[in-house]
DNA sequence: TTGCAGGGGTCAA
DNA sequence: TTGACCCCTGCA
């Protein structure tokens, strides 16, 4: 059958997505806009999504959904791919020197995944001054303590727990997740999201800035990890998150000289324009895996 | 083996 | 503008 363009067949568990373009599971997976995917012996990823576990693998322009059906792809999968966006587009328009033309062509599997917009502000909180590997062990961690078990293939995923459930759990239980300084913050956050006091849905409908000065209110979340959330659940294309590998690519690449936080962003902002997002994540992925700016 | 610096930031002074 | 901060890893 089709769908939005892309041809869809079904066969047991599982879905092949045929025309997917610009995806490639290492370079969407892996490029540290999530923390809940695991890469298997054989390349593939699996990962857990909205209460869902699914095995996600790339053949060419077939892209295989394991655990899947045809509903689950178009009420979940489809728009956490971003499969309804052109990437050549995208890739076209901020290709727009020698620079992000590699950047851009070295991390060309990369698509910007629309992540649950609560599981990626928590993530993000948990990523202030500490690293990939330490950030997936903290969220594994509090999935496994608070959220629901999912069997698969003889093993067992966890989803991410919600605000409600967090904003009740002792400040001593959640330290036992390893967050560390940081879980004060998950705490107080959990409080203000799960009492409606902070309305995380109406970040979707806000203006920019609107919206990160309304992220910046809660604790342990300053313009990085604002910006971080607003890009990786797919609700603002336009941030451009600017942290230390950033910063030092920036200031390698286009200004040569040292330069401010405050005057990076404004240079993405006129640089790249309305797809900042994606030349940020072009860029990290492409610094980060060849150690520029290390 | 032990010790120490520092990490994809934020907060408070 | 600057240091402290949990915890872990890498490297003397």
């Amino acid at each position: 059958m089709e769908y939005r363009g892309y041809d869809i067949s079904v066969k047991g568990d599982s879905i092949f997505v045929n025309g997917v373009r610009d995806f490639d599971p290492t370079h969407t997976f892996d490029c540290g806009q999530c923390f809940r995917w695991t890469r298997e012996e054989d390349g593939s990823y699996t990962g857990v999504v909205g209460g869902r576990v699914a095995n996600i693998s790339c053949k060419g322009a077939v892209t295989e959904i394991k655990n899947s059906n045809l509903k689950d792809f178009k009420n979940i999968w489809f728009d956490y791919l971003d499969l309804g966006r052109d990437y050549s587009e995208i890739k076209l328009n901020i290709s727009r020197d020698d620079t992000m033309r590699k950047a851009v062509a070295f991390g060309c599997g990369i698509r910007l995944l629309q992540q649950d917009m609560w599981e990626t502000l928590i993530s993000f909180i948990i990523s202030a001054n500490n690293r990939i590997p330490m950030i997936k062990k903290v969220v594994a961690a509090i999935s496994e303590t608070y959220g629901e078990e999912i069997r698969y293939e003889g093993r067992s995923w966890f989803s991410f727990p919600g605000p409600e459930r967090l904003s009740v759990c002792s400040l001593e239980n959640l330290e036992l997740c390893k967050a560390g300084f940081r879980c004060k913050y998950i705490l107080e956050t959990a409080k203000l999201v799960a009492s409606g006091k902070f309305d995380l849905q109406s970040l979707k409908t806000l203006d920019r800035e609107e919206a990160r000065r309304l992220l910046v209110q809660l604790p342990g979340v300053g313009y990085k990890v604002a910006d971080c959330t607003l890009l990786f659940s797919g609700t603002r294309p336009d941030v451009f998150p600017t942290d230390v590998w950033v910063k030092r690519v920036m200031e390698g690449l286009y200004f040569k000289r040292e330069a401010s936080f405050k005057e990076i962003w404004q240079y993405a902002q006129d640089y790249f324009g309305e797809y900042a997002g994606y030349a940020q994540q072009y860029l990290f992925y492409y610094a980060r895996e060849n150690k520029i700016g290390a």
